[in-house]
DNA sequence: CAAGGTATCA
């Protein structure tokens, strides 16, 4: 093709670009689209391909720079353009800049269709804007764009995010009588929404509901069920879940196998979750973090802080990188089995080791010190915070508190009392009970005065 | 030759 004496054609450039943008290669999409100029002007679906790649890519400014550059190339952009374009937003979180390029339409000549709703009730699903994704599919009905059943899983997935399990089955139960099919995948986001609100009993209906429709569940949707059931509490539930895959003729993957490892940990079942993850290389999956944070996590909630600790020693041989994910869970466990000098120990090694401590890394830290009877060092990781660009958050604030019960530090426990309402953290029962608690000590042991 | 929906970890 880019032998001399043929030389590549516009839609050879727009294969070639497209082909960029499945590969996650959006510079060499852009670098196509300025190579294509030296033997012909790029057409309306180069553009909608290389805003696309962007799209692939997460790369939502050069998407748009690429789109709001259209006009000035003599193109006019077309709604396969302003969507791909709609999609980036999406896929970058930009669900704002989402709404906006659909309420742009209009001015730019362009009727938006269903594919542009859908994209932004997707924009705004992924943020938790379930509000607005409603809206968006009842301003499709008034306009006569009558909602597909990508428009009602979109929506249902909206719900999911904004923790609106009530809302999503209503609009999974209007699908029918609007003449659209449910599949797997609007199910799989009602199963999902069920999920967030431990609703496994609802999961479980659901999963009834489609095998009398004949609609196929598939490994989504049994990992958001193993999700509902982990959840719900009902680790037997999550387990015979997986085992009944085999039957349905679905096979699980690593997310399902990471789910039901996570079913483990609440029910402090180290040697179970252990299993599962011996079992995935057989089963051909790479574990991955996510499943090594999950067992870990298991270990943590068994109380098995060695074993945590010698999961988290495996990764590198693994090639997998711990993040503050794992660092947390370690600590945790080190809290769990009273080790606070490994766990201060871990919180030391995270900056050698390129992964930055967050909030929770902290109030696990801040725990292991409270557990440990370092009231101290309590104090000291608290007053590290903000150096950290860390702010303390309730939980932060009653580990410390607790901390400074156990050591008998009253006047410290009701001086940080007095400091939240200025942070902006309200005291909480827990918060009240320690500080209480520490007083009460103080005077019951005469060291009031 | 271009555009839209589902699941996992502290």
């Amino acid at each position: 093709m880019f032998d001399r004496r043929v030389a590549p054609n516009a839609i050879s450039y727009n294969a070639a670009i497209s082909a960029m943008g499945k590969g996650s290669r959006w510079q060499l999409a852009l670098h196509l689209l300025t190579t294509m100029r030296m033997s012909e002007a790029p057409n309306v679906r180069s553009y909608s391909a290389a805003i696309s790649a962007c799209e692939k890519s997460s790369q939502w400014q050069a998407a748009l720079c690429l789109f709001g550059s259209m006009p000035g190339n003599a193109l006019m952009p077309s709604e396969v353009s302003c969507n791909a374009a709609i999609s980036a937003c999406e896929k970058a979180g930009q669900w704002q800049f989402a709404l906006g390029l659909l309420s742009s339409m209009p001015e730019l000549r362009i009727a938006p269709d269903r594919i542009s709703y859908n994209a932004a009730i997707s924009a705004c699903a992924k943020e938790g804007q379930w509000q607005v994704a409603l809206s968006l599919l009842n301003t499709m009905q008034a306009i006569i764009l009558k909602p597909d059943e990508i428009s009602y899983s979109a929506a249902i997935s909206s719900c999911d995010q904004g923790g609106q399990v009530e809302l999503a089955l209503g609009l999974l139960n209007k699908m029918i009588p609007n003449n659209l099919r449910p599949d797997a995948i609007s199910y799989s986001a009602a199963i999902s929404a069920c999920a967030k609100r431990g609703q496994w009993h609802g999961a479980l209906s659901l999963l009834r509901e489609m095998s009398e429709l004949r609609i196929e569940p598939n490994v989504v949707t049994y990992s958001a069920a193993i999700t509902a059931c982990d959840q719900g509490g009902q680790w037997q539930l999550a387990l015979d879940l997986l085992s009944l895959m085999p039957e349905a003729r679905v096979v699980p993957n690593e997310i399902t196998y990471n789910a039901a490892i996570s079913a483990c940990e609440k029910a402090s079942q180290w040697q179970l979750a252990l299993n599962l993850l011996s079992l995935m290389p057989e089963a051909r999956m790479v574990p991955n973090k996510i499943t090594y944070n999950a067992a870990i996590s298991a270990c943590e909630k068994s109380g098995e802080w060695q074993l945590a600790l010698t999961l988290m020693s495996l990764m590198p041989e693994a090639m997998l990188v711990p993040n503050e994910i794992t660092y947390s869970a370690a600590i945790s466990a080190c809290e769990k089995g009273g080790q606070w000098q490994l766990a201060l120990n871990l919180l030391s090694l995270m900056p050698e080791a390129r992964v930055v401590p967050n909030e929770i890394t902290y109030n696990a830290a801040i725990s292991a010190c409270e557990k440990g009877g370092q009231w101290q060092l309590a104090l000291t990781l608290l007053s590290m915070m903000p150096d950290a660009m860390l702010v303390p958050n309730e939980i932060t604030y009653n580990a410390a508190m607790s901390a400074f019960e156990k050591g008998g530090q009253w006047q410290l426990a009701l001086n940080l009392l007095s400091l939240m309402p200025e942070a902006g953290v309200v005291p909480n029962d827990i918060t009240f009970n320690a500080a209480i608690s520490a007083c009460e000590r103080a005077a019951a042991s005469g060291s009031w005065y």
